[in-house]
DNA sequence: CATCGAGATTTTCGTACGTCATCACGCTCA
DNA sequence: TGAGCGTGATGACGTACGAAAATCTCGATG
């Protein structure tokens, strides 16, 4: 086994389990537990796993609306409008983008008074030429975080 | 502190660290190591916590290119389009909009060349009338879990 | 109708025990 | 020469369990 292919099946063994013990782990990889322990460190040192989540429900939460919001920007004004969705904490991804939009945002709110609210008051800034957005009727898949490919 | 606020905070602290001991979530809430081993199984029982992840960061794994692809589709098709797209492992979202199209996914792929081949691949069905895609020149914010209101 | 309180239920806690993570060390193998 | 391994020691960890505390239920009472 490479070096490089233990660390892709170490980062899709955690990506089943976030929270797996190194034993179990080891286990799993049937590599010893030091090994895990060294990979592991390496791997965020490296900024290849950037930290740990629980994978949070939020319709479970009562936060029943997700939206997409794209915009059209005046051209010098895209890093302020980004910076200012990025701070909205309930956007939960901001894009710069290519195409017909230069900005695509993905919102989550607790109904549709206040996804109204907040997308009205995103929009009264004069540096967005137009705006288009879509509500999510079904979120097939949400944020899944994709297996690596293991080389043989 | 009631019922519900524990379990905000319990949340809250685990988006921070998803991988904190049961100890240290005990000492930052100040109750006690049992207390926060029940709330966690019933979180995860009601699946308000699904699972545990990595937060993988795609591009230092040569994951370069990510799109979002904007379908409309015929409208008994739905279901076998989003079906078939939530199989393909490197789409990280799918959603069931309102709006202009009925499709909105999102990708990534390791090159344009990779996400080319993909795409193109994808829009051969015959049930999908037209499609946009736009390319991330930027990913600002991307899968951001935001923490949860504290009711006092 | 508002209040009380005994009993049941739920929630929290402390303890104890077996397991786990971490670190340093020297060894093996290719 | 460097990646991986095993060992041993130490402190931290997860879980099970019974006890304690808090909360809820609901009929009785003034």
């Amino acid at each position: 086994m490479t070096y490089e292919n233990l660390d892709a099946k170490l980062v899709n063994a955690l990506l089943g389990d976030g929270r797996a013990s190194l034993r179990s782990l080891a286990e799993e990889l049937d590599v010893s537990v030091t090994t895990i322990s060294n990979h592991l460190s390496d791997l965020e040192e490296q900024g290849v796993i950037q930290g740990y989540s629980p994978i949070v429900d939020y319709d479970a939460l009562e936060y029943d609306v997700t939206a997409i919001i794209q915009l059209k920007v005046e051209g010098n004004a895209l890093p302020d409008i980004t910076e200012t969705l990025k701070e909205h904490r309930q956007m939960i991804s901001v894009y710069e983008v290519t195409g017909d939009y230069d900005v695509i945002a993905v919102g989550k709110f607790r109904d549709t008074d206040g996804m109204n609210d907040q997308i009205k008051a995103l929009l009264t800034d004069p540096d967005i030429k137009e705006s288009n957005t879509s509500v999510v009727l079904n979120a097939v898949t949400e944020n899944e975080q994709f297996k690596l490919d293991i080389e043989q």
